[in-house]
DNA sequence: CTTCTGACTGAAA
DNA sequence: GTTTCAGCCAGAA
């Protein structure tokens, strides 16, 4: 893989998550090697819709599974929507059972 | 060049 | 459970 820019990873691993999944900035920055890098993976999700593909940022929260990054979709509800339209339940800006939907490409693509 | 900010995290009190 | 502080990297001013 060539270290084109650091996004593109992200992005990559952003598609990854299966539906009905979430997973955490940390998780896919702690993957691509960059631990302490989580703000890198949010800023990434920021200019994420500047990419040709799309990546399911909605899948994308911190590490208590709170939507932090709801702000920044079309609207402030949209990325809620959008995860109970995927079959999870989302109980005061949280994903409930998160930890249960928690994606950790670590452990998943480690095969 | 310096400084500040951010869709974050972990440790400490 | 809470608040506070420091570290992390990229990009804009």
């Amino acid at each position: 893989m060539k270290r084109n820019d650091f996004y593109e990873d992200v992005y990559q691993v952003v598609r990854l998550i299966p539906y009905g999944r979430v997973s955490t900035y940390g998780a896919i920055a702690r993957y691509l090697g960059a631990a302490s890098g989580a703000r890198l993976v949010g800023y990434a999700m920021n200019a994420s819709h500047t990419q040709a593909h799309y990546v399911p940022a909605h899948r994308v929260v911190n590490r208590h599974g709170l939507l932090s990054g709801k702000q920044h979709f079309a609207t402030p509800t949209k990325m809620q929507e959008l995860l109970e339209s995927e079959g999870l339940s989302i109980e005061n800006e949280q994903v409930k059972d998160f930890e249960k939907q928690f994606w950790d490409p670590t452990i998943a693509l480690a095969l």
